[in-house]
DNA sequence: TGACATGGATTGAATTAAGCTATGGACAAG
DNA sequence: CTTGTCCATAGCTTAATTCAATCCATGTCA
């Protein structure tokens, strides 16, 4: 077994025709034939069913093509490893965050890790969990910010902290005038909601069954109204269309003064969440994770409860 | 780039001589020398500091035989894969679990397994957390169950249930009288440690500052007695040498009438450990880790928090 | 039905890579 | 100064890879 046969079955499996396969990896039709036929017969398997006009995996053949893939990609982190030379804190870092994560915690982290690491030239995005995981198994990122439970197959995960959900009031509410307030509190009230996608949203309807959005109209507008982000619920929230529940790191970047919004806290069970980091298994460099592990624990962010770290 | 070369600098890396390393891969000593300078030409660094009397490992190239390991590895899996064909639920699957769990957990779960996964013969083995990660990296176990936190590199976790502890009485003790004990009342107790080792030693101590063993002795027993499994320490709890705390799923599983022993659980805040597996990022078998899953979520541990399962 | 197009398999020659034996050269020990 | 160890180099052989050309099965359309 070679890695060039790895490549070539890869390559017959995305293009899923041997011709174009072939030419893709810069070789002549037969070559690629006999290669694979070759692969097949060492691994006495046949890993693409040759229909008369299309070309198609086997059952096995999913698998093998998966696992070669995964075998190419680390023999692709050789080469990164001796290009990078020793420090694998210089190069580019890819990193994403979720949008209720991102916001709250990069105003954080860059800084401390322009720090621990300056030669690592930062390449930032947010988006939703399931974005991310997809860029991050790609490797068009290296490493998310995203919040428990995450299990996705050669992903590993390493939880950072737990947070705390808050709830956030017009300064008028009634509410207002308990010290905490308990999710059946909410039952009645207007909980403005992220929309679909976003994991916070669905941790708060876990925390808040009765929260979940009912068709219909109220007036002009939907009965359970959406945002778009925390920060258009925050504005939302100023001006009197309900009250909202926010992560807690989210719940002191505002603009609006404490005359227009009021946070109070959970009673027990206090609703939160986990955050964690995630990162390729097969990710080379073992020491970005933990700088930035260690920097994300120098952060300032007062209201959240650090896991114990690493061994 | 070639396999064979990385298994060349594999075999270097390992015996730290060129010839021996040769004999290990079945080629000549000049084959062997000629593959690794044609390598580290293709690289651009050299991966061996050819010293008078020893070959040593570049900087470099300590992390260059690292990723050439995985790729290795993962190359392997791409065999075992074909090999073991469709079915991944076939072929032998071997499993750990620590001191604290396997003797309560497997007698239900492999039940389980056999159930659904008839044609997977198990080979099942206990032992300390240190002990079983360093088998699972030298693929020598597939899958492990220990307690969190546990972070290692290119291991893959998956959280499965919360366990709360219990206080373990004689039956005559004054704190059966209570209802739930607090971490508080065991100050003054005798409490019966495991070994150091043991993880959930160190959870105890954790709950429980106080129990932290001084050393001395009282009357002819060291002031604190430490039991070699949590079975021991039941005996010696029978036998009033005095109390101690157990994961909820090791309390039930005895031989002692409750005439002889009582179990209270903790008052607020419950101490307790997350429960979870652990997989090498590169173990090509996935259905193997949900049938799992789903066999330990199927299990009859009744006192268990179960966590959500895989997205 | 038959000409043609498509797409993978086969063939055989040319090239390349990987292996071996023999030898060279640096270094340390005696 | 000799000897032994150990990695590098040279020259040769053999095996593997690749390509162009060709074959063959299948599907399309006049």
């Amino acid at each position: 077994m070679t890695l060039t046969e790895l490549r070539y079955i890869v390559a017959v499996a995305r293009e899923r025709h041997f011709g174009k396969a072939a030419k893709a990896c810069h070789v002549s039709q037969p070559t690629l034939s006999v290669a694979i036929k070759k692969l097949e017969e060492e691994l006495g398997v046949s890993i693409f069913e040759r229909g008369s006009n299309e070309v198609s995996l086997s059952p096995v053949g999913e698998r093998i093509v998966q696992q070669a893939q995964q075998a190419l990609e680390a023999a692709d982190n050789v080469k990164q490893v001796a290009l990078h030379g020793k420090n694998q804190l210089a190069g580019p870092l890819r990193i994403g965050a979720i949008y209720t994560i991102g916001p709250y915690l990069y105003p954080e982290l860059i800084p401390q890790l322009r720090k621990s690491a300056p030669e690592m030239p930062l390449v930032v995005e947010e988006n939703y969990t399931s974005v991310l995981t997809e860029k991050l198994k790609q490797g068009e990122l290296d490493i998310i910010v995203i919040a428990l439970p995450y299990a996705e197959q050669s992903i590993v995960t390493q939880p950072l902290y737990d947070e705390p959900f808050v709830v956030l009031l017009p300064a008028s509410h009634p509410l207002t005038a308990r010290k905490s307030i308990s999710s059946v509190h909410l039952e009645d009230e207007n909980v403005l909601l992220l929309g679909r996608g976003h994991c916070f949203r669905d941790h708060v309807l876990e925390a808040c069954p009765a929260c979940i959005p009912k068709p219909g109209l109220i007036g002009d507008l939907p009965h359970t109204i959406e945002g778009s982000s925390l920060e258009t619920i925050r504005h939302m929230v100023v001006s009197g269309l309900g009250i909202t529940v926010l992560p807690c790191t989210a719940a002191g970047a505002h603009s609006y003064s404490q005359r227009l919004l009021t946070i109070r806290r959970f009673s027990s069970p206090i609703p939160h969440r986990t955050v964690a980091l995630a990162w390729r298994a097969s990710f080379p460099r073992p020491k970005v994770i933990d700088v930035i592990n260690t920097a994300i624990r120098g952060c300032n962010l007062s209201c959240v409860k650090y896991v114990r770290g690493r061994k």
